[in-house]
DNA sequence: TGTTGACCTGCCCC
DNA sequence: AGGGGCAGGTCAA
């Protein structure tokens, strides 16, 4: 794959990480029509407000990411007011559930198959297809999940999939790119996302090139 | 099955 | 200065 192989050339030392899955889940639950300074700044605001103190380095005191169990007793109009805007009732919501299931429940999605994984995470608000693939491949290590987003799409469309190319992004068109990215990335066609997601957020970025005066 | 609009909010552009 | 458009979706009609 000559295209790929040029794509990934071009980002040498992209990695996916994966990190805790509570944390990858709240911050992907407040990715919708969002931006992404506005996303980390949202999670910022979250660790300032209901995080546990950690270390203190260069007089500036550091906190974990909040546990579920304490999002679950937040105040939604104080969410609101930390950015969550519309997505308030899903976080505390999602957190109310993570606490009653215990937590070894998200941890023990990482045993399950991706699908099943996928399908278990969907169930809970404000979680739909996109979200659960993100929750998979950066939270629960399953490469094979494939987060179609609207820079995905494009990338991807064009390269592997022009004849997927139509207005909306529907339920079954989102699986058939997610296919395609699978039959032909195999098991880590979370991988290749990445590096389509990267490259299309490093090539056609329009914003950061405007012009200004 | 596919389409449409509502949903919070800050930032950018005209 | 102020209004419209838009941003890493989801959900219900």
């Amino acid at each position: 794959e000559p295209r790929m192989k040029a794509v990934v050339e071009g980002l040498p030392g992209l990695r996916v990480l994966r990190q805790d899955v509570e944390e990858v889940l709240f911050s992907f639950l407040c990715a919708s029509c969002n931006t992404v300074t506005k996303i980390s700044r949202t999670m910022q605001a979250l660790e300032h407000r209901y995080g546990d103190p950690v270390a203190e380095v260069a007089g500036e005191l550091l906190r974990s990411f909040p546990r579920a169990g304490k999002l679950a007793a937040a105040d939604e109009a104080d969410l609101r007011g930390m950015l969550w805007g519309y997505r308030a009732p899903s976080l505390l919501a999602v957190a109310r559930f993570l606490k009653d299931r215990g937590n070894a429940w998200l941890a023990s999605l990482r045993e399950r198959s991706y699908l099943d994984a996928r399908f278990e995470l969907m169930k809970l608000p404000g979680i739909g297809r996109k979200i659960a693939d993100c929750i998979c491949l950066f939270g629960l290590g399953h490469n094979e999940a494939v987060p179609v987003d609207t820079h995905i799409r494009k990338v991807a469309t064009c390269m592997f999939a022009p004849q997927l190319a139509s207005c909306s992004l529907t339920e079954r068109k989102y699986d058939a790119l997610a296919s395609v990215l699978r039959e032909r990335f195999g098991a880590y066609a979370g991988w290749a996302q990445q590096y389509l997601f990267c490259h299309s957020r490093a090539t056609q970025v329009p914003s950061l090139v405007r012009k200004h005066s």
